[in-house]
DNA sequence: AATAAGAATGATAACGATTCGCAAAGATAG
DNA sequence: CTATCTTTGCGAATCGTTATCATTCTTATT
């Protein structure tokens, strides 16, 4: 007889497990990060969030995407020009590219080139933590 | 007769024939990237060209290291945590590897890797205008 | 339900990196 | 040497983000 989506109970009952504490403000975050498919600054998800939950600041959508991040719920990527933008992390590991002109982010996923990273690495004696691959494009006329 | 060396004369050359004005700044400045062989950041920058020419403050350090960006001399890199860094642009492309616990940076170049971003680019129906390739890695055991 | 203990919050100040505005100094062409 | 147009230093301003701190909420326990 709640007013709250099934989608938001889930949500709420994934934070409890993870011990993290479930309060309105984190809901609605979760909320427009889940219904997000492209990739947000926080100043947008604030917005956002807002549009769900007027209570909620900035500061804290920073500190909760700071939280889902260290939980590996989302993503923080630091394209070129401009602040962090997030996304969650519930789809498998992809690089991106990015339209120079529109702004546009395009996903993609190359196991050959994940490969060679590997490669590159272990031959001059290191592994490899993480990356960051960002192709920076224009279409093509 | 004059104290100039002959690597600063040939740099103010260099500058004056970009129509580039010739400033005691931007000498010292060019002197300290061309002896750097690591990846420093404008702070860096500033406290090395100061010890060259005292006169050279950071805002002209910032303003110069955009100046030298446009004009192709040196490359400007945005790693993870903390501000850009600049290496000097007349070696050929590479990318690079971060050593996540001490913060070395070692360069290195695939030609398949670029071939392979190429190759994903045209399939999406772009063309890469520049990219940005860095692995955060560890040293094997 | 009432409560106690600790965590999360909003508002705002502070922060680090970078850029801007402006008056003064400097470089270049003629 | 001079006029013109750049570049400079200084400090204020900006942007994205984090820290501070008193107050409000969550949650586990009654």
């Amino acid at each position: 007889m709640s007013g709250e989506s099934d989608r938001t109970e889930k949500m709420a009952a994934a934070l409890k497990k993870a011990g993290i504490r479930v309060t309105r403000q984190r809901i609605a975050l979760l909320g427009v990060l889940g219904d997000a498919d492209d990739h947000p600054d926080a100043v947008e998800l604030h917005a956002r969030a807002k549009a769900i939950e007027p209570s909620v600041s900035l500061a804290t959508v920073y500190r909760t995407l700071s939280v889902l991040e260290e939980g590996g719920v989302v993503h923080r990527h630091a394209f070129e020009g401009g602040g962090a933008r997030f996304e969650t992390s519930h789809e498998e590991h992809h690089d991106h590219i990015l339209d120079v002109d529109t702004g546009e982010v395009i996903e993609f996923q190359s196991d050959k080139i994940e490969q060679l990273q590997d490669e590159i690495a272990r031959e001059l004696g290191y592994e490899v933590v993480h990356h960051r691959l960002e192709l920076y494009c224009r279409k093509k006329p």
